[in-house]
DNA sequence: AAAATTACTGAACAGTTGTTTAGTATTTGA
DNA sequence: TCAAATACTAAACAACTGTTCAGTAATTTT
């Protein structure tokens, strides 16, 4: 054999950015065998099934994700416009990739969001700790609140481009972003009306 | 001909419910046809093409959906939750198709999308004349954000019930919501640091 | 009532899909 | 060096897709 492994990992790092680009359902082992200058059989053999393929696709995503992510938390905490800098650097694959995990919904889709949503939780306790945030009377409810802000970012950056006039990994966009995020989670936009001032009891 | 308006109809209306369901491309048109009881080619005989009925299924719901909410907003404005209740009256089926289109991207998702973004920016206006919007510095993008959580949480419908543990519609889940939503706008949740209380600059 | 139009069907076409099979080349292990 | 295992391919299968075609039934128009 030529280079088994390296073969197999070839062929996985093409998939990886072809479903990225394009989808899961919308990329044939067809296509990923004529990218990749092979036989399409020849993904059956090294990965049984279309399905297992996209398996093996998200794992070694995922994995490669939450390692570099933890090692950037730890790197640098306060910093939010270096480490939004410091995730686009990763190239748009990764999180394209994550964008057509959640757009096609099932189990990887409920992992993913339930991770983020986890994050957000420990991001709000860590504020908490820091004494950076204010009496928050339902954290969970809020962390699913920043999760989905979040994540739609992620899901309609092309939307989100077009309006605002530019990349989203750009210095001058991100920074729209960020100081309109800021100003609604640091001073609040709405002035509380009379009638919703206190909290809708339940 | 038996009923020629009402058959059109007919087929048009399971297709936006099969289409909401499981979106345009996981929908074929012999499922369509097997669910009405009719002949895929009827289908190809009132619509043309499949891209046709779905570019026709798109208009109707989308049509349907801005007249309805129209006269909602006309009717009653203060109330988030009774309105949000309203929305989820007409039932899953056209929150879904939304969904679906969102999913599906191109024309009418970019279109979809902008739509809710100027009509965040309007309801943005129409807090500021009503005296109940702080200083906004930069309203566009801060619409665009309030647009993000509110799409995201019809897209990720599913993944937020599984969290709250119950349907979205419910009163207990969409007041969770709300309160947390609430707080989030009217007082914020985070404590300006030394680093970033003034914005960064651009 | 005859003619024209419209509603509708069954069968087939051509293309794409994931997967199988049978076989060849290449590499490894003994 | 010989045998076993692995890498890899060409061709085909079966299922599905949107769409076409030829024809029949029902309805409208004249």
């Amino acid at each position: 054999m030529r280079s088994v492994e390296t073969t197999r990992e070839q062929l996985l790092t093409i998939a990886v950015e072809m479903f990225a680009a394009n989808g899961f359902a919308q990329t044939s082992l067809r296509a990923i065998a004529k990218q990749a200058g092979v036989s399409p059989a020849l993904l059956v053999h090294h990965f049984g099934t279309k399905d297992a393929l996209i398996k093996e696709a998200m794992a070694i995503t995922l994995g490669h994700w939450v390692a570099d992510e933890k090692a950037a938390m730890l790197d640098d905490e306060s910093n939010q416009l270096s480490h939004w800098q410091t995730v686009m650097a990763k190239g748009a694959t990764p999180l394209n990739f994550f964008r057509q995990v959640l757009l096609a919904g099932g189990e990887y889709s409920q992992r993913l969001f339930a991770a983020a949503v986890s994050e957000s939780e420990s991001l709000l306790e860590q504020m908490k700790s820091a004494g950076r945030l204010r009496d928050v009377k339902d954290p969970k409810t809020t962390a699913l609140m920043l999760t989905l802000s979040g994540l739609g970012s992620v899901l309609f950056m092309d939307h989100i481009e077009k309006i605002l006039g530019g990349s989203i990994a750009s210095e001058p966009v991100a920074k729209k972003l960020m100081n309109a995020n800021n100003q609604m989670l640091q001073e609040g936009i709405f002035v509380p009306s009379s009638s919703n001032e206190k909290e809708a009891g339940n």
